[in-house]
DNA sequence: CCTGGCACTCTTCCCATCCGAGTGCCAGCA
DNA sequence: TGCTGGCACTCGGATGGGAAGAGTGCCAGG
């Protein structure tokens, strides 16, 4: 459709845009980029890429901006993912290493991608869905008390008080933490329901009802902490969004504070593989003006949460893609370790 | 010092800057509030309270303007601590009531103070000093392998992964647990380490290597978690914070992210009583356009942590003072039932 | 199909002006 | 002594008119 020389055109035009913060121009263009051809040259195929759509004037005798349709041919066509530099990567990994549990991954991933990117960072911790059970403990706080602990493969924890309808013995605790284990331990979350259907009926009459509760307890914390948590961090680079600041600002301060929103467009993003969307491509209105590049991250080949960074359209998509892809696969690595 | 009638004229400045985010004037003062004298006279005074420090003029020939030593007294001697009305107060505690965790009690917490003060909240988890220990439990994950779960009565649940020297038996794991809780069972943290100083010696002499890393993972995870962490809300609020906006809020959205310094903030707040910290008095440079807004809360009697709120300086300090210790007192009300 | 040239359009910047809010001070009055 | 009305003065902010500059679109010629 459009001439190999359009497309330089266009590259152009972002990458200098993304540069400079300021709408460019024919003349500057031919001068910062050898094209080989005149700007006369240039602002034809400057007009053609703006009937396209590809581009836009702020005002008449501006220069031109990249259009979300714009950014959008630049990620798929033009731009390659820019890899992480050796040290860039010992940096991540050596930072990353240094984390004592599972929170300490998720923040430290966090302040990382928000320093490497220099934009807004998003991390869901690693999700239970996909999770298996790594152990379930049962202690007696009081006779009918019991606190549920839920242990996952991924290293979080989950506990909840469960109040019996009649007192529990520390025996039969002991036995259904035993049996409850032997069925479910490296379980996957999914499977959990079913194995443990028919487990009250091996108590006595007296305990099926505590039984029943503690399960049904336990049932619940799976489905429940599906509502997964994330982390963000790097917030004061929104400051760095542009000179008509509050109106921009106060929308994405919104939505990030909204983790229902950051979760749904975490979770829309494609399950393999970078997803980046682009201004109205997100389909949160306080997101407009801002792009999201998001990956799956996970311990062995399967994503169980995802991360990525927020930042305004005008983004250096190349670097922070290649960050997002870096930081993301080290994050696994280690959850892989642990 | 101040005659009574100027102190009136403090309050009055104080009241309709924080109303109307300008600087106000002599005729604007006597028009708004009964002062009974007539602007000539509200001039001298204002003169008089400008010499003393309590207030300035941005420029010659515009209003006057609180410097954070008059709203200092503003705080210490003419305002009270607006009550919250019944409704709001009845909003509070059903909000609060739907907790379902810990977690979910800072975070309802934070977004409630968020919304109430229109401020940034910042909520402190529940401290572990003075804590006491509700259970200890170790879990073998592998021979060599236990993880250690600890359990406050704050319901705060810490764990953490201990590799064992030698592999270590179910009894011996038992036998440990059990000598560990009627040890520590109930006790504030600060008494944990003496409590279980000579507990390997009731061991078996291959076991008490693994005994001992047990118990200094324990004993490190009392102080490490020390290091607080916190939740901050309302980010989005900043946007209200004035005009000259990007260099207002470019330090303040930094020091957020610093939890140390938050931590600081807070902690350097008086331990019992709210503590207003305006301006220029908090030590972090960041923050010197802004007041915070902080009290401590607990179950019981005693303050297990702070909370409060950040904002500019000019803020309606009855109200969020209001806010704030009430939302304290509720969170307290929760903590001790659960 | 590319190029240089040219007229045209806007925005931005700068400056001069004006207006009004607010002050400080003073002389007079209770 | 303390309050008041009056008055001159000071700035900051708004208004408006150029002038400058960047960038465009179009056209005729190579």
């Amino acid at each position: 459709m459009l001439s190999e020389r359009r497309l330089q055109v266009l590259r152009a035009i972002v990458q200098d845009y993304v540069g400079t913060e300021e709408p460019v121009g024919s003349k500057a263009l031919t001068e910062r980029h050898s094209l080989g051809v005149s700007p006369a040259t240039v602002r034809n195929d400057m007009a053609a890429l703006e009937d396209e759509g590809y581009i836009a004037q702020p005002h008449t005798s501006a220069g031109r901006i990249p259009t979300d349709k714009g950014y959008r041919l630049f990620v798929d066509k033009l731009a390659g993912v820019k890899p992480m530099t050796g040290p860039e990567r010992r940096a991540i990994q050596n930072f990353l290493d240094g984390a004592v549990d599972l929170d300490d991954v998720v923040a430290r991933t966090v302040r990382l991608l928000a320093q490497l990117t220099r934009q807004v960072a998003v991390v869901q911790y690693p999700s239970l869905t996909r999770s298996t059970v790594r152990h379930v403990e049962l202690l007696s706080l009081a006779p009918a008390r019991v606190m549920l602990v839920l242990i996952t493969d991924t290293g979080r924890v989950e506990q909840r008080m469960v109040d019996c309808p009649a007192p529990f013995g520390e025996a039969s605790l002991a036995d259904l933490r035993a049996r409850l284990n032997s069925r479910v331990a490296g379980r996957r979350f999914a499977d959990v329901p079913q194995l443990v259907e028919d487990l009250p009926e091996g108590f006595d009459l007296e305990d099926r009802g505590t039984v029943s509760t503690v399960l049904s307890t336990l049932l619940e914390t799976l489905v429940e902490e599906n509502e997964e948590r994330l982390m963000i961090g790097g917030t004061a680079n929104l400051t760095r969004f542009g000179h008509d600041f509050p109106l921009t600002i106060r929308p994405v301060l919104e939505a990030l504070e909204e983790q229902v929103v950051l979760l749904k467009l975490l979770g829309e993003a494609g399950d393999s593989g970078m997803t980046v969307r682009i201004g109205h491509e997100n389909a949160y209105e306080g997101l407009n003006s801002t792009s999201v590049v998001s990956v799956g991250y996970g311990s062995g080949g399967e994503a169980v949460a995802k991360l990525g960074v927020v930042g305004p359209t005008r983004m250096d998509y190349p670097g922070t893609m290649g960050a997002v892809r870096a930081v993301a696969r080290y994050v696994g690595q280690i959850l892989a370790e642990s």
